[in-house]
DNA sequence: GCGACAG
DNA sequence: ATCTTGTCGC
């Protein structure tokens, strides 16, 4: 069993409320959210975090992997499934996708000492993202990785990989573009919880360099979208 | 009022 | 996110 704290995670606060309501509910949990930076060192194990929706999309499917680092080697991984409590609205994913994420940790035996997930963190309209959102509740070093922006903008990108860009909003860095194969689409990195942007951009170039996505969100992302 | 909009 | 075949490129 896992010695994060899920159930005081789960029961934080509803997960099926009004958009009105969730967004205040952000407003207030955003002052949680520390950045500081974190030591390759201090990571053994990092979990990759995807979610997907079979079917309908009536149905969640959460999946975690949990990695030796910097290796990438698979040493764990977790499966749950749980009926969806929200639509996706911009802005609200985390109540969407959280829930399930949570079910699918308590099905991993070893303990991660960093969460990536597929979404934003601070790069978000109220700068609190999923990244941010699921970080602050377990109070564990996250990385927000999203394949698209949500806020921001950035200046055009050298194409080698390991080049970067600042994403901008409002003046202000909220995120890093990030190259991680030559010539391929990059990511958007942002903080989520325990890290800081440079940490989080070194540690997610040190996740693997065959394939756009890094090996945690990769190997996530397949196991959530195949069904059983 | 008209787009934009993580997954 | 999800629905889907072929096809361009290394």
């Amino acid at each position: 069993m896992s010695e994060l704290n899920i159930g005081l995670a789960r029961r934080t606060h509803a997960w099926d409320l009004p958009p009105k309501d969730a967004i205040q509910l952000q407003e207030q949990l955003r002052t949680r959210v520390i950045s500081s930076s974190l030591a390759d060192e201090s990571i053994q194990y990092v979990a990759g975090i995807d979610v997907g929706f079979p079917r309908n999309r009536e149905i969640a499917h959460a999946a975690i992997v949990l990695l030796k680092y910097p290796s990438m080697e698979l040493v764990d991984q977790g499966l749950a499934e749980l009926p969806v409590s929200m639509p996706y609205v911009p802005g609200l994913l985390s109540f969407r996708e959280i829930p399930v994420i949570l079910a699918a940790l308590e099905e991993i035996t070893l303990t991660p000492d960093l969460l990536i997930t597929d979404s934003q963190g601070i790069a978000h309209p109220r700068r609190f993202g999923l990244a941010c959102h699921l970080g602050v509740l377990l109070d564990m070093p996250a990385i927000g990785c999203a394949k698209s922006i949500l806020v921001g903008k950035h200046s055009t990108l050298r194409k080698m990989r390991g080049s970067t860009a600042d994403l901008v909003d409002n003046g202000e860095t909220i995120g890093s573009v990030v190259r991680t194969r030559d010539g391929v689409k990059p990511v958007y990195i942002s903080i989520g919880h325990r890290v800081d942007l440079t940490s989080a951009v070194r540690i997610i170039l040190n996740c693997g360099s065959g394939y756009r996505l890094p090996e945690p969100t990769r190997w996530a992302h397949k196991l959530a979208s195949k069904k059983s």
